[in-house]
DNA sequence: TGATATTTGCACTATTGTTGCATGGATCTG
DNA sequence: CAGATCCATGCAACAATAGTGCAAATATCA
């Protein structure tokens, strides 16, 4: 199955539809980086932002995006992959942070080796972030 | 050179060592866990809430600490190995956050492998948790 | 169509992170 | 030791982020 639309695609994850919904998954879609909370309030003006704020959330509760926590502090968002779980090790992948334009870079061919955690440590997810300069600032 | 007190410890990295700062640094050295600023509210609850921020800075700064950014949202500080300087690759190491209780841990003998980045994005520093349950809650 | 469930918007509240300024104590210099 | 200087602390704000409760609007279902 291959998912064309957003429609589709927030379907295939059991999440109505919604226009809003539609439009904040486009904006996803078309950024290159994570983003977070008042990124959305600056693209979506006119929306309450109670709205995009419970939209991230249902994004990240059915699966279609995941969290990511950088060294700005502030909690970020990115698309998964169509059947991603967001689980660690297997999906789970390499993120990085540049503190100067401060933009967050899925880099999801940059997959995380499993450690050798102590006993009795169950992992589940995963938050893996280098930080430093991207390739669009200058040194 | 073997650092002793926690004197010798503030100064080594050219803090000076007040009353706050070394009541500070001695809940951190007895912390198995990486703190919140919060945490520190709670155990320090006569002192300011700036000066404790402002301390974890200077630590911060100095080097003392190094900064971890959960899957809590909020950021943690924890305690570096003697001459960190906390640059990726070498003096960063893996971390674990538990949902369950909360905590963070340090893992210091399970180190960072060298990723391979994109052309032209320099690595900086790092910020690796893997969240799940700890060996102290129940499944 | 009416009943029900879900989404959205508004109004708050809480928490975290941060800054400016005044005070007080430590340190330095003559 | 006196005076000047520097730094740490405390107080009072402020800003940004995160989150909740409720009522109105909208969609869905029988």
């Amino acid at each position: 199955m291959n998912i064309n639309t957003s429609e589709e695609r927030l379907k295939a994850r059991n999440i109505q539809p919604t226009a809003m919904r539609l439009r904040v998954l486009t904006y996803l879609v078309e950024s290159q980086a994570a983003i977070s909370l008042s990124d959305l309030e600056k693209k979506f003006s006119q929306a309450d932002r109670t709205t995009l704020f419970r939209t991230l959330k249902t994004y990240l509760e059915h699966g279609l995006v995941h969290q990511i926590n950088d060294a700005s502090g502030t909690t970020k968002y990115a698309l998964c992959a169509e059947n991603c779980t967001c689980t660690y090790p297997d999906d789970i992948h390499l993120h990085f942070y540049c503190s100067s334009c401060e933009q967050t870079y899925c880099f999801p061919h940059l997959g995380i080796p499993e450690f050798d955690l102590p006993e009795n440590f169950k992992p589940a997810r995963g938050n893996f972030v280098i930080t430093g300069q991207c390739s669009s600032c200058p040194a």
